[in-house]
DNA sequence: TTTTCATATTCGTATTTTTGAATATATTGT
DNA sequence: ACAATATATTCAAAAATACGAATATGAAAA
């Protein structure tokens, strides 16, 4: 991996946001920090499936994790993949307007994590404060 | 196609970028244009195996096409791919002094094509005066 | 320490992607 | 019209990836 040449590393990191599950559950996590379960319930999705994506993603250095007890809980490692993703968006044809925005984890209904039972008070879940630019 | 979610369209946009050879070839077409024998020879690949890639990339919007009699010049129609390519090395780890730069193709040995035969002037083949932008 | 709950891992298969080989098409020059 | 050259397309095998099912691990609670 250390000694890959430019087009192997650049090319394994768009692989990875190449899916759009993965997207999704970056858009999800936004600024903030989710647990397995929390997206299992927002992005209704089996577990295993999920960990396996987020695996990979921590894998590939987009994702960072913290653990709190039995929870594990995941954040973007780099608020610049989102502008990534946001920029893949535009060359593809997006509009400005439908572009998705920085933000924090929604709470979800039947989820019972620690955030969308309100242990944890909604804004200590914003760990990334960039805005992304427009030009 | 067109009722895509947003995940989806940047997903396939950043799929297919996420090769490390058509992020080769793009990377050598650089600002100016390129026709398929010029990147035959440059990559030292096959014609139909480069043909592909080509085709894979103009179908999905980021390269653009321009016949001239036997020849068919490809050419980035978005400078910004190429920032979005930087930008994926970055985060991948890459330093900023090693990320590359958009230039126009290089003139290669054994290659037959106007450009390299000198039947064009180099300066006419930089179609985008674009220079990356650093933070 | 046993149970429970959250998460990780392993395994198998269906599907997609990659890539080479062969072949087709289009343009130019003779 | 024919030959030569540049590029596109089709086909198939190999390789990689996606994804579900089952199972394992690890922390906390009883």
């Amino acid at each position: 991996m250390k000694n890959y040449n430019f087009e192997r590393k650049a090319s394994d990191l768009l692989a990875l946001l190449g899916n759009p599950f993965r997207i999704q559950i970056i858009l999800t996590i936004g600024e903030g920090e989710a647990c397995v379960c929390h997206l299992e319930t927002a992005l209704n999705k089996r577990q295993a499936y999920i960990s396996q994506h987020l695996m990979a993603l921590r894998d590939g250095g987009i994702l960072e994790t913290r653990r709190e007890g039995k929870y594990i809980f995941y954040r973007l490692s780099n608020p610049k993949v989102f502008e990534l993703i946001r920029a893949a968006g535009l060359l593809a044809g997006v509009q400005e307007k439908d572009l998705p925005m920085l933000q924090i984890p929604l709470q979800v209904n039947k989820c019972v994590c620690p955030y969308c039972e309100g242990e944890i008070p909604m804004f200590e879940k914003k760990l990334h404060s960039v805005v992304p630019e427009n030009e």
